[in-house]
DNA sequence: GTAGGGTTAG
């Protein structure tokens, strides 16, 4: 697995530190520990304090390699200064806790301030307070050391010290520099990545599944897999026991966002045996078969499948749907033949809404039709409204609306009554028509079955009264979507801001791109290029070069065709300067030109006689090339 | 985090 976040040698240089023993990285070890100490002196724990209040000679606490967590670093200076300044205090006598003077006795030491007489805390015996009840004597004390999901370890000691007394200090998973990994304060992987090291130093300590786990998503997430890599391979050395469900986890979140190759999940699914000792479960099985038909990587699907000796309904669904996606319906048909024919794993509704779904694809309506009634009548299966749902869109994709229509009456006339889906599904395919009344007609007559219209509904009838010129009809509904406590997500707010900039409205789709995201609402790159593209398509450069600075301030780049146009756009109306910033700003975004839009530039340049700025450009193209 | 459904888009 590659990493492109260039901390390759720090996250191999702890890793490998951890290899080499904990000495080896001692130097760069303590700087790290500094930054943590700081942040961590005052949360120390009794146990801990107890360690450093516990007497080490400093002969001892110089040479002991740090543990690097901050709260057990050695032995701090501060603590040593107030250590000493605790042992002497115990070796004053009465006289000189009230003098302050030292009996001449005593060898000559810099003068120190007297200290109070100690007043009595506690009341004196003769008078109980009304509000406070003595307790019972009781004979119950508590354990010395609390030990909670914890561990005691022995110090470690450098070399040099000859005869180490068994000290040990207190170290519990729940402490805060343990789970670091775990805080969802601790947005720097890097961070957690160090605090998880530090801690694994301990001779005797192991990091527990949790930790594994929390760490896995968090380095996987700022794509740090190298990282991953390391601490899967760690794994399959640690003493404690693993579960699978984390590395599932982790093999669906890299896939799902794309942050790894689908042979990722395979590589994960293989190191089961080794992390979990034990063999992958059926659960296993399905959910990286089900990744890997999903990523549309049918030749790992089968290859995994070929190991497979006793396939359940679950993962021969899952097979239906590859099937399906490879468009060999007859392959997915021959699967509900066998499945027919066993006893351990016969068909279910997953496998006919499947199978029904890919004959919808295909265009084989009726074949989904005939499907769907042999499952009625042959396995004696009811349909839900999900089975339906496949129907309803099947019908509205070949623009029959009155079959899908009917087949919502059917629902209601059969006891099953239609969910959000089928009336948004029904509402999709009058939209898709143009046919903005009846799909209004469907929206109220979900309200008034008493289903709340979700999101998507909205949507769906937003973008369809947009599409047809009634912006303003559709913002109504966008507001009034706010008022009823629906939330828009960024699909709604995309319908809108395409309606508005259609309508010519720009300036305010432009006002609810800056806004928006101060509002928390999190806008994506169609977000900002449905207005970009308008605005070059129409040749407005002004606002054009502002919302392009406002993008990429964002981290967000226009298409490659709207950023040629730009380009071009501006060297047409002669704003060279402007064209030159924004080539910059969109080279850094990672933004090749077109030879043509180069050739442009140049020649723009050229003829404005900017030729410290031709260079430049050329430079770039050189780099470029 | 074992399997099936509806919305936008250069």
């Amino acid at each position: 697995m590659a990493d492109g976040t260039g901390n390759r040698a720090r996250e191999g240089g702890e890793y490998g530190r951890r290899q080499m023993g904990c000495r080896t990285g001692q130097a760069t070890g303590r700087e790290k520990a500094e930054s943590y100490r700081t942040g961590q002196a005052t949360g120390r724990s009794k146990a801990e304090r107890h360690h450093h209040e516990g007497g080490e000679d400093e002969r001892t606490a110089r040479g002991a390699t740090p543990c690097r967590t901050g709260g057990c670093d050695g032995v701090p200076e501060g603590g040593q200064r107030w250590r000493r300044g605790y042992e002497k205090k115990e070796e004053r006598t009465e006289g000189e806790r009230r003098t302050g003077i030292k009996p001449s006795s005593s060898p000559p030491s810099v003068s120190k301030p007297s200290l109070p007489v100690p007043r009595p805390i506690l009341p004196s015996p003769a008078w109980i307070s009304p509000f406070s009840i003595p307790p019972k004597p009781s004979t119950f004390t508590f354990p010395p050391v609390p030990c909670f999901q914890g561990f005691l370890f022995p110090r470690i000691r450098s070399a040099a010290s000859q005869s180490p007394p068994r000290r040990y200090f207190f170290f519990s998973h729940r402490r805060r520099g343990f789970c670091a990994a775990n805080q969802p304060s601790a947005q720097d992987p890097q961070r957690a990545l160090d605090v998880f090291n530090s801690v694994a130093l301990q001779r005797g300590f192991a990091h527990n599944d949790a930790t594994y786990s929390a760490l896995l998503l968090r380095l996987a997430r700022a794509r740090k897999l190298r990282a991953v890599d390391a601490l899967l391979r760690r794994m399959r050395r640690e003493p404690c026991r693993f579960h699978e469900a984390p590395l599932l986890s982790l093999a669906s979140l890299l896939l799902s966002r794309r942050l790894a190759p689908p042979e990722a999940a395979l590589r994960i699914f293989r190191s089961i045996p080794a992390i979990v000792r034990r063999r992958p479960s059926p659960r296993a099985v399905a959910a990286t078969l089900n990744l890997l038909v999903d990523a549309g990587r049918f030749d790992l699907a089968r290859d995994l499948l070929s190991r497979v000796e006793h396939p359940n309904s679950c993962v021969r669904n899952i097979v239906v749907k590859l099937h399906c996606k490879a468009g060999d319906l007859g392959a997915a048909l021959r699967v509900l033949d066998e499945m027919r024919a066993s006893k351990t794993a016969p068909p279910n509704l997953i496998t006919y809404s499947t199978l029904m779904k890919g004959l919808c694809k295909q265009g084989s309506l009726k074949d989904a039709f005939h499907l769907f009634e042999e499952m009625i009548d042959k396995d004696r299966i009811a349909p839900d409204p999900l089975t339906y749902n496949v129907l309803i869109d099947g019908f509205c994709r070949q623009g029959r609306l009155d079959k899908a229509s009917a087949v919502l009456s059917f629902m209601r006339n059969n006891n099953c009554e239609p969910n959000v889906f089928n009336y948004s599904t029904l509402m999709n395919g009058y939209c898709k028509e143009g046919k903005v009344e009846e799909a209004k007609k469907v929206f109220d007559e979900m309200r008034s079955s008493g289903l709340a219209p979700d999101a998507v509904s909205y949507t769906t009838l937003i973008g369809c009264l947009c599409r047809l010129g009634r912006v303003d009809e559709g913002i109504e509904l966008a507001r009034e979507m706010r008022e009823k406590g629906c939330k828009a997500d960024v699909v709604a707010y995309n319908v809108v801001i395409e309606g508005l900039t259609k309508g010519g409205r720009v300036g305010e789709a432009m006002g609810l791109l800056e806004s928006l995201p101060h509002e928390g609402v999190r806008l994506n790159a169609s977000s900002y290029r449905i207005v970009m593209n308008r605005l070059c398509a129409r040749g407005e450069m002004e606002r054009a070069v502002g919302l392009l600075g406002l993008m990429l301030g964002r981290g967000f780049a226009p298409h490659f065709a709207a950023s040629n146009e730009l380009l071009l756009g501006l060297c047409d109306i002669g704003r060279v300067a402007d064209a030159t910033v924004a080539f910059y700003g969109l080279a850094e975004m990672g933004f090749v030109p077109e030879i043509g839009t180069w050739a442009r530039l140049v020649e723009t340049v050229c003829k404005e006689r900017k030729l410290w700025k031709l260079f430049e450009l050329v430079d770039e193209l050189i780099v470029a090339e």
